[in-house]
Formats: C-alpha cells, structure tokens, sequence
DNA sequence: CTGAAAGCGCTAACAC
DNA sequence: GTGTTAGCGCTTTCAG
C-alpha cells in the first residue's frame, strides 16, 4: 500500500529517452515519433507510473488546488456554498482544500494563513470586523470574500441583505400583520443590514420592530430563544428570524408552547435551507441563492487565477421571497 | 497580492547562517546558542517569512493534507461525516481536502485517484461494489473505508445495517402495525441489508414487507414515490425508508395527499438528521453516529499514518432507535 | 551547535 | 523531436 513510486527517471530508463521527453509527454506539450510515443506508453503504465503532482507545484507555483473556508459545514447555508464550488472548482480540474472554521473567529486567522499556503487561491466566508481584516489581503493569494467589504479592495460577493428583510416585512405587512419581532444573530456583520431592511419598511407604516438576539445562527438557539419573545411584554403577531434555522427551531418551540402556527404567529426566515420545506408549516424565507454564490465565487477566482481581468468589486445577488405556509393572512 | 515570497535562503542571508540552521529553526529541531535564536527571529519576521510546505513535502513525502471522499455533501448525513472527521483532523494538526462525488459512479474512481497524490491518507465512501473497488488498495496511500467491504482487506467502518431496520420494524410492531412497506433506495449496497432486517423481524410475526424504491437518497426522491406507494394497492399502516431525507419527502407528500400523520400511516427515517426534528410530525429515525464516524475513520487513519498498528478491520457502530411523533400506536 | 553539500521529482530554457 | 542541464525551496546526512 506504501510502495516507492516510480519517478520520471525510472519511466525515462525503461523507455530508453530522457527525463524531458517524459516530462513533455506527460504534460501533453508536444507531439513525438511514433516509436517514442508507444514505448512511452508502454513504460509508463508498466510500471504504473504516476506523475507527482507536488513536484510539479513546487517549479510551477500552481497547485490546482482552490481553499475555501466557511463558518459551518452543518449550516445548510454554507453546505449548498460548498456544492456549487466544488461543482465549478471540478469543472475547471480545480480541487477544494475545506476548511470549517466553526464560527470561531480566534482559529479563523491561523487556519486561513496556512491554508493560503497549499492553495492558488481562497474563497473566504467571515465574520471578522473590517478594520480587523487587513491580513486577508496580504496573504499573497488571490481572495474572493463572501461578504461585504469595500475597504479592503478584495473581489467579493454577497446578497443584498437589506432587501431582504425590508421584502419579508413588506409581505407580513401586506398580510395585515401589525407587531413585529425580529430574532437576530448580533455576531453577524449583515444583522445590522437586516434589522436596518426590516425598520424601514415598517416605519413607512408607522409601525416599530422588538428586536431579540438568538446568539448564535443554529436551531437550537431559536428554540432558546423562542420563549422571551412570544412570551414576553410584546407579544408579536410576526416573526422575522435572522435565518432559517433559528426559525425552525423557534417554530419548533413555539408550538410545543402551545401557539398554534400559523395561526397565531407568523414566522420566517431566510438562507431557503432545504428542509424549510419540509417543516411544517413550511417555512416562508427569502431565497439568497447560496449554490449560486458559491459557483460565482469560484468562477471570479478562477477567472482571476487565469490572468482574465477580474474587476474587483463587489457582486451583489437578489435575494427572492419564497412564500410557504408558515405565514399567512391576519383576518 | 502576489510578490514573491522570501524563502529559506533569503532569512539564513538576512542573520548570517547557513539555510540548514534556519531550517532545523523553524522544525524546531533542536536549541540554538542565543544570538543565533534572536537573529534568525529577526529576519524571519522582518521578511515575513512563511515556509514553503510544498517544498517541504516533496521531501518529506508528508502533506498534512487528508483526503476525504463522500457521495454528496447536500445530505445531512455526510455533512456531519465532514464536521467529525474535520474536528479530529484539526486536532492533529491536518486539513481536509474534500472530494464530493456528487453519487457519480463514473467519475469517483478518477477523482479519488487524483486526490490520492496529493494526502497522506484517504477515507472514502463509497457505493462502488467491492469486487470492482480493488484500485483502491492499490493507491499506495493508508485509506479507511465508511463501508463493510471485507474482500479489500482496508481498515473499514459502518453501522449494523441489519440491526437499524430490525429495530423501527419491532418498534412499529409493538405498536400495532400490520402493513409494511419499504421504501429503499437500491443502488446502494446496504439497501439489501435494510431489507432483510426488518424482513427477518416481521417473519417473526408473520408479516411480510411491501418494498419500493425511491430511485435516489433525497428528499424528492421520497416525495415522488409516495403515490404509489401510497396508492397503490397494498396501502401501508407503517413505511420504512432508506434514510430520513427519502422519509421527510414522503410526508410531505403524503400530506399532500390527504393523507393525517401519522394517524393514516406510520413513517420512519434512517440518519438522524438534524431536520428531522423540526418536521411535522417529527421524524422517527434511527441515530447512527455520522459525526461520530467521521472521528473515528479519521482517528484511525492519523493512528495509521502515525505508524500506530491499527487493526485491518471493520469498526462496527451501533445504532440507536429515536422515537418522536412520526410513528403511533395504532388503537 | 552550525554549516556544506547532495538531492526530493519535476519543469523549462536552450541546444542539438 | 529529443536531450542536457540548471534549478524550484526545502530537508538531511555528515563534517567540523
């Protein structure tokens, strides 16, 4: 299972040329004599030769390999994220070095250091204050950010986050809905964004939003959370979580509380995690095209990578309301 | 973004010593007389410097790097493969390179090949029949295996198959049921396995299962078998399905159909996704330790690769029935 | 403790 | 078309 591998020189011995004549073979750079290309052939799977691809990186510089660091693999979120680069990453005979940095920001800078290191390029998913992100940009490797971030001069992507919000209020308003909670993620830079969208659309109606904080973007943290907001001083007849999974898991509480969904609350969110739909009521969210961004990501790095110019600004996605049923008209 | 690095050679100019000094410095390969240790500190972080671990690799024939291969990393299942087997990787000081197959038959064996060159070590998982997966042995990498796979002779590991579809028929059985169905996903190889366990556990009873398949582990998958499943003409009290996304698809569709559940029809998944239990009805299921698994391929393969002997042999987990409110007594 | 020198497996000029 | 040769950035004997 160990076995030396057979080196360049060993298939260059065999087939009586020289380490070059391999060398090019191998890479396709060329076209040889007939007799050349079949004793070629025949050394190299005799002796079942495989180029080392690390030897190749070190003189070309490249590795073909593209690191992507996310927050959480078991956020379906970053899960479709993952999917849609890798899809593209394979397409263009790129792999995907992962790093989870577990919503840890004290590792993030560490493991991304180093994973800059193996890789030609990264995609980058943080939640690292701006000013504090300076080291991103010298890491000697092309970066795409998955978020906002104008001051550091980095390509990036991200969806416009206060639409987001100011479109699920704007629904709940139409709805007739009239008091409204928001059960936020504070740690996240787009909270602010999305209270923001959700303010705003209601102040045009006169009306304010109870904010609450989940402290972290998990279910479990919605179930937490979900007592102190329907049972509190300001009982709400609409819900807007910060993203799907502290929905479910609010929703999940409330009714074990005994409300009756949709009836007495609305509740949404947003990311249109998979199993938003098979939750019951399905969960209205706002769609923010997680698979896409990932492909776009990588597109943009790739593109970068090949020499294409790569403006380097910022690509904003439409987010989409996807509406269930766990939203529904106030008589 | 891009200057060229210093390397080795321009710190052991910048302090005045030979590269091999500055080489064992950074292994920390032994003590060094002080001003030695303080120049070399010096240059090292006036240039910045970073060492190259590809060059290093190449000598040492160690990467840090481990590949890990899995089906599709949209399910759940999977993911939390990913997290553990991450976590433990972390620990010891490597990344992960991912490889998602996306249940691609075709293209597993070329990608995992691939991957093979540039890690230490591999755990994959796989679908390919173990009479056609003798390549894998020949990767001349240490490779754990997420299945049973005897005949290859690699360090493997997986749940009793057999034990998690025995379970959920006994369960259903105790609780009344008389009708099963099956809703399997055949291209895999433990679908045969599901089968017969709970097979053997209606024989017991007299029963006998109604088996159908979903043609793929996801969730719409389960929802467009659920018609005839459903419908036809053997409708079942109590269905158990290949895995919890197949199940959450076919509630969802059997409410649809008109169907109360799970007063009309028992459903039972396989995984312990985290969803599962912010469905409605929430999702019986079988837990079977998917981050738990992927500890432990990665914990055997780092012992493997640490020269620890481990054990050519099959791991095997034990599963454990969740009871929640998709399954009922039946009056 | 420190340094000189020989490569790891491969690519990239440049000759022939 | 094919061969020669000089390294890529680093580790690793082996002397001193």
């Amino acid at each position: 299972m160990k076995k030396a591998s057979p080196t360049i020189r060993d298939v260059a011995a065999a087939a009586g040329v020289s380490v070059a004549t391999v060398s090019k073979f191998i890479n396709g750079a060329q076209r040889f004599s007939a007799p050349v290309e079949a004793k070629l052939r025949a050394a190299i799977d005799s002796l079942g030769y495989r180029s080392n691809p690390l030897a190749r990186s070190m003189i070309t510089g490249r590795t073909r390999t593209i690191g992507l660091a996310i927050l959480d693999i078991s956020n379906p979120h970053f899960t479709n994220v993952v999917k849609g680069a890798n899809r593209i990453a394979l397409r263009h005979d790129y792999t995907l070095l992962l790093v989870d940095t577990e919503e840890n920001q004290a590792r993030e800078r560490t493991l991304i250091e180093a994973l800059a290191q193996r890789v030609d390029g990264l995609i980058v998913s943080s939640r690292m204050p701006e000013e504090s992100s300076q080291w991103m940009t010298e890491l000697r490797k092309p970066v795409v950010l998955m978020r906002r971030a104008d001051s550091l001069g980095l390509p990036s992507l991200g969806i416009d986050n206060h639409l987001t919000t100011y479109m699920l209020a704007r629904h709940l308003l139409n709805q007739g809905h009239r008091r409204f909670a928001y059960l936020g993620f504070g740690q996240a830079r787009l909270n602010e964004e999305r209270i923001e969208g959700a303010r705003q659309c209601l102040a045009e109606a006169g009306l304010t939003l109870d904010v609450h904080d989940a402290h972290a973007p998990t279910a479990e943290a919605g179930e937490r959370s979900c007592s102190a907001v329907m049972l509190g001083p300001n009982q709400p007849d609409a819900v807007i979580c910060y993203n799907d999974l502290i929905a479910l898991g609010f929703m999940k509480e409330a009714t074990s509380l005994g409300f009756k969904l949709p009836r007495d609350v609305s509740v949404t969110g947003i990311d249109n995690v998979p199993y938003g739909e098979y939750a019951s009521p399905a969960l209205t969210t706002v769609d923010i095209q997680s698979e896409k961004m990932g492909e776009t990501a990588m597109l943009r790095l790739i593109d970068a990578l090949a020499g294409k110019r790569d403006a380097v600004g910022h690509v904003t996605f439409e987010p989409r309301l996807i509406v269930r049923d766990s939203t529904m008209h106030r008589g």
